[in-house]
DNA sequence: GTCTATATTGCGATAGAC
DNA sequence: GTCTATCGCAATATAGAC
């Protein structure tokens, strides 16, 4: 199988964002933003500032654009697992503290643009959703060491993405933290 | 205003199902079975047993198809918040204890339904699942007396009915009770 | 690599018979 | 109250020029 086309630059932080990675923000946005029906070929490539054959060179189809979304989910989650593990205020805290949506942070867009596809029944969708969210309950999970109590804390967080979905305001999270078994006490 | 075009018989139970009823039933399953996508006038129609024809005569347009979704979703949910209320186990347990879907029981098929239009950015949605949400809440905390508890177990209902959304096997609730402050120690 | 056609299908909605 | 037939449009995808 040959390589993906655009090879990455070696600096992908000071490189122009590739044509590719613009429809992707732009299928996102659109996807987090509008919903699924919005986010037509149509809309993205607009939306990119390409054409819709351009968005076609990138990705042949639909579905392809969507594993692309799904394909940037899953990486940007285990970069995002091995901070969890690292933080210092404990991955159970760190979890739900980011699952409230800065509308700036790359995997919570993607997260978002995720969720919206899972509501429109897309396979695959769920299935990558699911399998990032059991890594992040594991995580919790070794940190806390009790299954029922690391399952509250996936639920809760949960709970955010799906009110963050909705764009309805986000309840106050330290707040929320402080009535949290496992997590209150913690230092921050 | 006139009122709804057949008068509702006076045993609803015994009687046989509108044809209204049964276009909403086969919407709620269709959104909640195969997503926002599938549920066009066609597949409703199709799934009631009637034509498209048939179904524009009970709802004149799909955004009318979608506020009689709403609208149920409404009424059912009023009925349960005095079931909430006077429930011996406590409004937090019970709310907590039925956002597990049994697909049988028909505030939790509207409900998903409601949650799949959501995501599909319907405002109207958006609203409904809002208000219903908020008065769930409201109830919660007047049992528990805790803001930030209150919201915790509402989270936690969030969270598993997006995973209830999702197909996704739920976890065991009576273990998550147990972990949950504010419920736990309760008598079931 | 990006563009402009164009083919094709599927959906929401209307009209009018029965 | 329910049906069939049909219009109009929007969305995915293809073909091929530049």
């Amino acid at each position: 199988m040959p390589s993906r086309t655009p090879p990455a630059p070696a600096d992908a932080a000071t490189a122009a964002r590739s044509t590719r990675d613009r429809l992707l923000d732009a299928a996102e946005q659109l996807l987090g933003e509008a919903g699924p029906r919005a986010a037509t070929l149509d809309a993205v490539a607009a939306a990119a500032g390409v054409s819709k054959g351009g968005l076609l060179y990138h990705f042949s189809s639909k579905d392809a654009l969507v594993e692309g979304l799904l394909e940037r989910l899953r990486a940007l989650a285990a970069e995002d697992l091995a901070r969890m593990r690292s933080a210092p205020e404990g991955a159970a805290r760190y979890y739900v503290r980011t699952s409230v949506v800065a509308s700036s942070d790359p995997l919570q867009r993607a997260t978002i643009a995720a969720l919206r596809l899972v509501q429109d029944a897309d396979r695959r969708a769920v299935a990558a959703f699911t399998e990032v969210s059991e890594a992040w309950r594991v995580a919790i999970e070794e940190e806390l060491g009790d299954r029922a109590l690391s399952r509250v804390v996936q639920l809760v967080g949960d709970g955010l993405w799906m009110s963050a979905s909705m764009g309805v305001v986000p309840p106050d999270v330290e707040e929320v933290l402080a009535a949290l078994p496992g997590v209150a006490g913690r230092p921050v």
